[in-house]
DNA sequence: TATCAGTTTAGAATGATTCTAAAGTGTTGA
DNA sequence: TCAACACTTTAGAATCATTCTAAACTGATA
């Protein structure tokens, strides 16, 4: 809980109440994937009731600071992730399921980069079936 | 003109006007990402006035018919893609940009597929910077 | 503890997409 | 050929994730 503060403080976010029940939840060691939907859900079943403006801005807050990765795998609806290092996506869209790749892939054969761009990321999403 | 129609039928399509129009923009011979308001914008370049409603209705005709492959790549607008072949992409949301990879990609040191489930698409975005 | 910038929040607004239901049109069998 | 009907188009309303607004609240600071 100082714990929390003190990572919130080292972020240049004020810990507020509200900062503290979400940061506790995220970063409580594993690692996650939400939707403000998801995450405001979870903190209900724990009797934290934070409203969903205060959801999306702290997800945004911790997403600018560095402390979560954003996924856009469906069309509607955002994810953000506590795995912030470098990894990829098992996905299926029907079944909700979302899990981290988190063995070194490599992608071969890529062209080179359009003139005037460099890449900033490489994303992989492996798309599952039943 | 009448390619396209037959092109329609033959995808258990009825040829009506709308359709025929669009087919005619989509399908020219050179690949194109579209999203249903630049369609729109395109078609209302070239005098022609289709509804919107009618613009997602036909864009998801011919996706369900696989005349049309579909991109998430932002949270917010849904691409179609005319080229249905299996490929990959440059991207780059800030500024618009998106292009098609049509080298052969290999993506290797996937870890083994999770049980029960088997891969439908591997899908490569490479997100550019200036 | 007063002050103030930063934060939370309810509720309105936004915007892409989908839905509704009424009017229009392509197809087809007689 | 053409009536009959299933399929299609459309305007406008509805949906829904997300963002915005602006007023109340609170953590930090001296
Ligand atoms: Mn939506
Ligand atoms: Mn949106
Ligand atoms: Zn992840
Ligand atoms: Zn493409």
């Amino acid at each position: 809980m100082n714990d929390i503060k003190q990572f919130l403080r080292s972020n240049a976010l004020r810990p507020t109440k509200q900062r503290i029940i979400i940061a506790g939840y995220l970063f409580d060691g594993t690692n996650k994937h939400v939707t403000a939907e998801s995450l405001s859900t979870e903190l209900a079943k724990r009797k934290h009731t934070i409203s969903l403006a205060t959801i999306y801005n702290t997800l945004h807050d911790f997403y600018e600071n560095g402390l979560l990765k954003k996924l856009t795998l469906s069309a509607d609806r955002v994810y953000f992730d506590t795995n912030t290092g470098d990894h990829h996506h098992f996905y299926s869209e029907k079944e909700q399921f979302l899990i981290d790749i988190n063995k070194k892939i490599k992608v071969n054969g890529l062209p080179k980069t359009p003139k005037n761009k460099k890449i900033n990321k490489i994303e992989v999403i492996v798309h599952l079936d039943k």
